[in-house]
DNA sequence: GATAACATTTAATCATGGCTAAAACAAAGG
DNA sequence: CCTTTGTTTTAGCCATGATTAAATGTTATC
């Protein structure tokens, strides 16, 4: 009876909509500015694209958009991309886990799945995975009811040297790298401490369960950790 | 070099182009004409729809076709149906063998994931079951390389009373009816015999693994059914 | 062999989600 | 304040895959 366009209207998004708003949603929570050209960059679109998209979200009630200002998500917008968010990750995770797929293929994967699998599907998967709440990046599920849990952490590019850390998550999607930190047994939960610091934001030595190796400042940059002895163990 | 259009366009399908080709394949498979509109019929689509795709399918050298006449499919268009048919039918017995989908559900979820499955997807979830030839339907399984098995059997409907059959394969996707063979435990490999056929194409009655059921004339002729000792049991 | 009935194709439109180029606007510096 | 620079939106366009209505072709019947 209300105003609830996006409500009633039901299940009529695509997969654009839902691309969209996910991106929405993932560059407010980097604390980026969710601007039009954010959003064209993010999606490998030209702006305008974007700008129209975002008209077409606004009128569905799913993002609060005054031309010229950026973007945010309504609270259905928002439970849109929980959804959508929900969906990648469990099958990023089951894709990896139950198939064996390597973790660098498991998002554009799951890129095109999210869109078209049913409810009783993901409860399936969920099910079948013990209603996990990470996926292999260490990155949150998003719960049925929309809640998501805050994975803590600090980039191990600050963490102190010569203590033993765990590795949490993994902020980085590029293939390429993962399957980089992949060969160095860099998946989340493995021990890590740091041996040395080069000056001027330079290589890391790390220790990797036990194996030594240099690595990037800014690879060091997207690997949150937490100390060792602060996670429950197993 | 030559003019292998389809070819070396690579991936340029689209799910419709799928749809379409699949469908043009199924028809043909059970001996029914594949004109225009019947394949309008069978997509939901409107006569018109179904002549513009058939064109963009020809301009590809997927189908052949000449106006008022019927179609067919290419070499390259009958690869392309054995893909997406392997794709659906894997899909189908994976979800409901692994993931315990009802198997009244399973058709409408593959037909969607049909399009979106990578190639290491679709090895992944066949090496996961065995690589299987049948579906939970009994319908065969394309390889990889595009085998089909000619699945035997014949109409229930047309079977011997007093005979002891092997359910091999039901020849129908509407949910509802699933549901229903499926509550009568009517699934494949179950043993089934003719007690009693009523005349005039009524009624069947019969022996489901030692239950008594009666069974109307149309359903048993879409199941198919081999006398149970000319299979390998178990 | 003409014509009626039906099937099929063509023509004209529409919605979606892209694009480029041009216009409009915002922010910063002089 | 005004102008320059860069961002954002508007305008016009395109491809895709659908639609309906009209035109055309095929087939069967008399
Ligand atoms: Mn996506
Ligand atoms: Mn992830
Ligand atoms: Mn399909
Ligand atoms: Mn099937």
């Amino acid at each position: 009876m209300a105003k609830t366009k996006a409500l009633d209207k039901g299940k009529t998004l695509t997969a654009a909509h839902e691309d969209y708003i996910k991106a929405i949603y993932l560059l407010r929570s980097q604390d980026e500015e969710v601007t039009n050209s954010a959003l064209a960059n993010h999606l490998n679109v030209s702006p305008a694209s974007a700008t129209n998209m975002v008209k077409k979200l606004a009128d569905l009630n799913l993002v609060e958009y005054e031309p010229y200002q950026s973007i945010s998500l309504t609270v259905s917008g928002e439970r849109v991309a929980l959804e959508v968010l929900r969906h990648h990750r469990l099958l990023e995770l089951y894709l990896h886990q139950e198939l064996k797929l390597p973790w660098d293929q498991v998002h554009a994967e799951a890129e095109r799945l999210e869109h078209v699998i049913s409810e009783a599907l993901e409860d399936a998967i969920s099910l079948a995975l013990g209603n996990p709440l990470v996926d292999p990046h260490g990155d949150p599920i998003p719960t049925k009811k929309g809640m998501v849990e805050s994975v803590g952490g600090q980039p191990l590019s600050a963490a102190r040297v010569h203590r033993k850390y765990r590795l949490v998550r993994v902020l980085m999607q590029d293939e390429e790298r993962l399957r980089y930190l992949g060969a160095l047994g860099l998946y989340p939960n493995v021990a890590i401490s740091l041996l040395e610091r080069a000056p001027f934001d330079g290589p890391l030595l790390v220790d990797i369960d036990g194996e030594h190796h240099a690595l990037a400042y800014d690879m060091a940059a997207s690997l949150l950790v937490v100390a060792w002895d602060e996670t429950i163990e197993e």
